[in-house]
DNA sequence: ATAAAAATAAGAATCATTCTTGCTTTCTGA
DNA sequence: TCAGAAAGCAAGAATGATTCTTATTTTTAT
């Protein structure tokens, strides 16, 4: 196995851990490639891209990686119908609007201010504690 | 096979045809149980419910049954993670609440009037053909 | 330094959904 | 009304994303 314990030049710079989980390794290769790759990646698409820097990781302990990064906060999970899961280093309250045409996901933010009574009937004493929005669609371009 | 054509009193007044879609006994007797079924089933919760009534029907036929329906826009397809498929014959616009103590999931309705750049930042161009809200949370018992 | 705990790799297992095949029912139009 | 042709259906196999199991390695705490 590959030591966890990697200090070159180029992790030196990254927390030894991160809302109480321990940066490993692979949950840090598989944190970095997420972060840098902008299309909402699945798991299978991040295995890939990490298998590049850590050529014996296995699928498995990416879903792991990502099942922990989930846990404590640090990615989200994102949902397309029945579709593999996707992942997003956003932590910001937003949405996804996907487009049909091209297949791109874009990110999606609310309106600063707005609160989910402004625009929803809500039931009396809900609390919630997490948003899913989904929106399909396409993007005319613009000439 | 059970024969199509079903003029038995209690269901003579069902349409022969919805939205295109011919209403075979099948189709006819998963989309009854659907309404029935205020709880968002699952395409196996729908199946032992249908099956009381067509004990041969098959949940393959249940899944054929759940898609043309949707197709042809008489149900909606409901998604929570990547949890089973529930459906939905609610075909006004709204969102689904999630409770997570009782694992129920209550419709909740948009207030009237709101449109969707109200309170989201919509990239230009953008045409939405599909919204899909999802919250989780719970919901204090009022005493 | 050692024992216990946490992570990982590899591959098997699971489970919702879809696909395939052969048969039955319904429709169309002579 | 009758003969294809088309649509639907049942049963079970196949698929594919995800999870689980097990053995091993690494890290942590004593």
């Amino acid at each position: 196995m590959v030591s966890n314990t990697d200090n070159t030049p180029e992790h030196d710079d990254f927390p030894a851990e991160i809302n109480g989980l321990r940066m490993t390794r692979q949950r840090r290769e598989v944190y970095k490639s997420l972060v840098e790759n902008r299309v909402h990646p699945t798991a299978q698409d991040l295995f890939l891209a990490v298998k590049d820097r850590l050529p014996q990781i296995s699928l498995a302990t990416v879903y792991n990686c990502l099942e922990a990064l989930t846990q404590h906060g640090i990615i989200r999970q994102v949902h397309f119908d029945r579709e593999s899961c996707r992942y997003c280093p956003n932590l910001h309250e937003h949405g996804h609007f996907h487009d049909q045409k091209t297949g791109v996901i874009h990110d999606v933010t609310f309106k600063p201010g707005v609160k989910l009574e402004d625009f929803l009937d809500l039931p009396p004493g809900t609390s919630v504690s997490n948003i899913e929005l989904t929106l399909r669609g396409t993007i005319s371009s613009q000439s």
